[in-house]
DNA sequence: ACCTGAACACCGTTCAAGT
DNA sequence: ACCTGAACACCGTTCAAGT
């Protein structure tokens, strides 16, 4: 994508015209840099040494642009599988799809609630899919499959990422949010709440991989159990010690 | 709570003084009435025959009062457990939680990612809880399991309801929108997307019930497999017909 | 065809001032 | 103690007007 540039520019802001995709691109560096409650048109064209309005001849609305937005988004994760044990390419692409939603700042309330059937999200769902029948999952499994995948990863890192409670997160550290919820089950009255007074500990450990993996193995377990006719003769209990990869 | 009311009033919208209750109750109008998107403050202060100024003295910000509402619409969901089969309570409840949060407009947005640990949310813990642990699961298994629960959830009725983009969902109905997307399916290239052409039927099928039941069963044979020691004698092949109940 | 200026109809929030 | 008036610093979006 060479571009011939004209030299002479009044504003060294505005290089070339808008596209799409120099649009996108703005929306991705606001993003990024200022977080998602920063998002605004104006803040876009002024990425782009433009005002506001312009962009208006280029995208319908904000939600459109946040469309495209999520788009591209999904776009920079490349999901990797080995092509040997099924499950194994089912649990790599969802820690993997778990890991690209962390890393980029603020892409779950991008994602929220989202499903723009683009070519993004149907080259990851032509790869899953592939996954899921290769694993014997019948057409409905499959398909019932890979939305329960999607919307427990985005399910997860939703309220992963999320601040617990307006009260709370006010810039406190998340740990120390725990803490507090820890002493808080804790001190209940163990009479009405036996439950969770018990639980205090465990309800606030605060160790949201193991907690994913947990619900992921839940998950990938139930896959199995529903792949071929009915044999599940190569079961693998879930232990504790999970197999890792980069 | 019967409370004195002076006949004398000058303005016929303004009868009590504002308390946190009266505040709730104005929001879940305006939230029942006109959704998400119109909940405004000014909106709320109208409500109560008031002007936006006036809430802040009884609520520090919008975000606060939006944790007050969330547990507001947590608490009129009444949990019912039959205290037999732990999994067929652990079944109903989620049925019960799906159906709350979809009878209730726009409350989805209002819980996505809110996570306001009070006596609403409190109570029902405390029930799930206790169902998980009479089933025999682990401690560490119960807490990651109520999570494991509360997440599916909240994210499938969060993508169940979500507009599918804001290219389609401008007003059109469900129906047509999962219509259109299986002739874009299913008119995709058969090479590049082999998964997504064969599987266009089963993918826009639009049964969120069946779906809801397909991941919900996974998570529960999950769940009944990590209960007690080892054994899974009593166990019940995953049918066509789930068991019903009102 | 593409961008700007200026406006419209809103927001959440603050704060002096009233009672 | 509790509420109002008025403002501040924003929003998304429209549209005539410029080039």
């Amino acid at each position: 994508m060479a571009r011939t540039r004209k030299i002479s520019e009044p504003k060294p802001a505005r290089a070339a015209p808008l596209t799409r995709d120099t649009i996108v691109g703005a929306a991705k560096a606001v993003l990024e840099r200022d977080g998602y409650d920063a998002l605004t048109m104006r803040a876009v064209a002024s990425e782009l040494g433009v005002r506001a309005a312009s962009l208006y001849w280029h995208v319908r609305d904000k939600d459109l642009l946040e469309d495209w937005l999520f788009g591209a988004l999904l776009d920079e994760v490349t999901l990797t599988v080995r092509g040997a044990d099924w499950r194994e390419d089912v649990r790599a692409i969802a820690r993997q799809m778990r890991g690209h939603l962390m890393s980029k700042r603020d892409m779950q309330r991008v994602s929220a609630g989202r499903f723009v059937l683009g070519p993004p999200l149907l080259r990851q769902m032509e790869i899953i899919l592939g996954v899921l029948r290769r694993g014997g999952l019948s057409n409905r499994d499959a398909a019932f499959g890979i939305y329960t995948l999607l919307n427990y990863v985005n399910g997860f890192v939703l309220f992963q990422t999320a601040p617990l409670s307006a009260a709370q997160a006010k810039g406190a550290k998340r740990g120390v949010v725990f803490a507090g919820l820890r002493r808080q089950l804790a001190a209940l009255p163990a009479a009405t709440y036996p439950n969770s007074v018990a639980l205090a500990g465990d309800l606030t450990s605060n160790d949201p991989d193991a907690r994913f993996e947990f619900g992921l193995d839940l998950l990938i377990e139930g896959l199995e159990r529903r792949a071929k006719p009915s044999h599940a003769d190569a079961w693998r209990p879930a232990s504790e010690g999970l197999n890792q990869e980069s």
